[in-house]
DNA sequence: GTGAAAGCGCTAACAC
DNA sequence: GTGTTAGCGCTTTCAC
């Protein structure tokens, strides 16, 4: 049904009667090949339908033009939106990825995931992996690593690239909106506290309560999972843990769809008797009822800088040997303003 | 920071003080080499940290144990999902993705996507782009692509293996749900339709209704494009043009999610008045209020299926030449009856 | 059990 | 402009 083998670089110069380096010198684009035989070997490769063996190529080259992607729960949108940024990314700087995924987030040792990616040679990393528990305590012995990785979503370390969403200022935005919105009682339910983004964006919250001068109790706030499910649950304690509690800061929006579906039940009012703030923006989010005001994060974006990084870092690393260096980017999330957090509508 | 050069199966033999072919021999674990000689290539192999370069050894044998995947839309949760089931399982089966997304939906030349991943010499291509217009004009002639290739989610076609969702069969179930309830107009809302899934769940709707004796008019449906604003949209227009509307079947939960919403904002008791009927089953559904009644695809065990398919077919195709085949899998959703679509509470 | 030679498909370095 | 030689890192013969 199909040939058998796939044409050569040799099976095209005997067509077009030229040796293999000319061959080689018309599909790598070189300048120095008269036109006439330049036209004669394309046609070949054209008949032939010859493309490229890339990985003989690379096996000579030093570059493969391949990168490594590690990822972590893809199920999820918020990876899959951050994937969605590198492979659009990659794919106009001209790299193909090669994808690997966590099956769990809380993962110690990394050599079955990498070494795959390090076997085909690819030219750099991008470590999608949230920081969870301690499944980032070898970023500091990553020194075996021989190409640039550059790390999404993690605390900063020094001699790493790092690129991530600011979630501590984008909490401290969610909680000061609900301050000038007049709401002085101000829950918090947060993500899973073995998350280095659930720890950021609950010390925001604190931070900015304490600057207004309020007080934080340890009965403010309950710990959700990031589904809907556990806001639910973490929700109905907080109500019962928190009396006085006159609004919300949810630390995503699935949770804070549940916390609205709590209050919608026990007749609640959102937003006079209670502001409810999310996180993250996910595309639903002005759906919900109340529409949800949330502290939106560019995830597209986040993917779509890890790669200009890594890329940029393998350039870097061309010359003899590879420093790393710190370079990095902090992306900083937008507060939107809907209903669930608006006593009197505005203007 | 990082030695320049990766150490090769030639150190490691000069080290260990034996032959290339020996160390060849160690690290793909053949029988014959001596305990003795083993552990010292071995212990040579761990000091200088010795990892077998995978492109070598693809250009040589005819495997690379790579895969290529083809995906759009990773923004959206559903490719998402799919794709989690497409890395679990090409782990397992000992697997690495090569990873390409279409830019949009609807593109006609795959040329640009398919050919980094054949220059890389993947051993199969899951092919997991939803059929939209006339994005799998060319599924007919790829017979040029000399690696087995699975399909998802698109239209049978002869001597192509495809693995989908009976998209027909799970909006069957969603209509007859509803009339067994006692809902006699059903409304519908589509996906675009330009999407072969669309077709497929309108097409059900209607049988379904065409077999209760229901007649199915123009009037009874309206389009929208699977996001929640489109939902509103659709759902607003379609109250108005089908005035005597008792219960609505949504292509997805998250369009569902704003017929729910503008239910309740318009005083419209939600499952009393209408009963609706979303579709996917995103983790959220039981969360949205009321909780949504929707028909379930797991497209984890989509993907995954199309995995097994694509290293069955490449394991067949190692002989001599590859012939197409048109194996394939469908998988049945499932029907996830809750509150929004049951008027009497059962028991 | 182990080693020597050849070559996978391609490109670098040189010749002419 | 074009061809020749060598070799990327590995595995496959086939010796011994």
């Amino acid at each position: 049904m199909r040939t058998n083998r796939r044409p050569t670089i040799k099976q095209v110069a005997w067509v077009a009667q030229v040796s293999t380096q000319t061959v080689s010198r018309v599909i790598n684009d070189r300048p120095d090949v008269a036109p006439e035989t330049r036209a004669r070997v394309q046609a070949a490769i054209q008949n032939l339908g010859f493309l490229p063996n890339a990985l003989a190529r690379s096996l000579i080259q030093k570059r493969s033009y391949t990168l490594g992607v590690v990822t972590a729960g893809l199920k999820y949108i918020g990876p899959s939106r951050t994937l969605h940024g590198i492979t659009s990314k990659a794919d106009e700087m001209g790299y193909t990825l090669l994808l690997k995924e966590f099956p769990q987030f809380d993962i110690s040792d990394i050599h079955p995931l990498i070494q795959p990616l390090l076997a085909r040679h690819v030219d750099g990393i991008v470590w999608a992996v949230p920081e969870v528990g301690s499944n980032h305590q070898w970023a500091n012995d990553i020194a075996d690593v021989p190409v640039p990785i550059v790390f999404l979503t993690m605390k900063e370390r020094a001699n790493l690239t790092i690129v991530h969403v600011d979630n501590f200022a984008g909490a401290v935005m969610a909680t000061e909106h609900l301050l000038e919105q007049g709401y002085r009682n101000i829950g918090h339910i947060t993500g899973p506290m073995d998350w280095w983004e659930s720890q950021q964006r609950k010390a925001g919250w604190e931070s900015a309560l304490k600057k207004a001068g309020r007080k934080v109790g340890l009965s403010h706030s309950t710990e959700g999972n990031w589904s809907s499910s556990s806001g639910e649950t973490a929700f109905i304690q907080l109500l019962s843990q928190y009396p006085d509690m006159d609004a919300v800061f949810v630390a995503n929006d699935q949770m804070a769809l549940s916390v609205l579906q709590v209050a919608c039940s026990r007749d609640i009012d959102v937003p006079r008797e209670l502001g409810v703030v999310g996180f993250d923006g996910i595309p639903e989010s002005p759906y919900y009822w109340p529409p949800l005001t949330t502290v939106s994060q560019d995830q597209y974006v986040l993917g779509s800088k890890a790669v200009e990084e890594v890329v940029e870092a393998v350039k870097r690393s061309q010359g003899e040997k590879y420093v790393s260096n710190d370079h990095g980017t902090v992306i900083m999330p937008e507060l939107i303003v809907r209903k669930s957090s608006v006593r009197q509508s505005p203007g």
